[in-house]
DNA sequence: GCCAACGTTGGC
DNA sequence: GCCAACGTTGGC
């Protein structure tokens, strides 16, 4: 199993919007950039965990957990005109962005800040804590999910 | 294949 | 809202 760190604005979709969907589940669409997909496509698998990161708002940080319950395949957004993550060099043969689907766990007791995750030692190594990182999916090694969850 | 221009992300 | 960092595009 392995674990995962995903980032989304909670001002477009937060995790009290994915706790609200049906079955609290939802694809993960819209992710355009190549590294982030190929870890939809090929990394991520049924079960791994995943922190619910919230980007670009008042307090950035993690604050919860989810799951990966079906593994990548197309992201159809990208095949429909009126969406906003249409990309007309992605076809039905050819799909060039994939997506995820990602089901809701659990509230973390608190939000854990990104302040916070730049000063506690072991997680110096972490893409979200180094600057200029814009990568939207990041991996998260077991040692890592163990001293987050620690400092709930 | 280089690289300037441009667009996006995301912390602040 | 600013802007640094970084990815992508496209002319050459």
């Amino acid at each position: 199993m392995n674990y995962w760190l995903m980032k989304s604005e909670p001002d477009v979709f937060g995790i009290d919007d994915l706790k609200k969907m049906p079955k609290q589940t939802e694809h993960w669409d819209g992710v355009r950039n190549y590294q982030a997909r190929n870890m939809m496509r090929d990394g991520m698998k049924k079960g791994d965990h995943v922190f619910f990161y919230h980007s670009n708002c008042k307090v950035p940080g993690i604050v919860g957990i989810m799951e990966v319950v079906k593994e990548g395949y197309p992201d159809f957004t990208a095949h429909n005109p009126e969406s906003k993550y249409y990309d007309p060099k992605s076809t039905d043969d050819n799909p060039r962005w994939f997506m995820v689907d990602i089901k809701y766990t659990r509230h973390l007791k608190r939000t854990i800040s990104l302040d916070e995750l730049k000063v506690q030692p072991g997680l110096e190594d972490m893409a979200v804590v180094r600057k200029g990182n814009r990568l939207s999916i990041n991996p998260v090694t077991a040692e890592q999910w163990q001293i987050i969850l620690g400092m709930e």
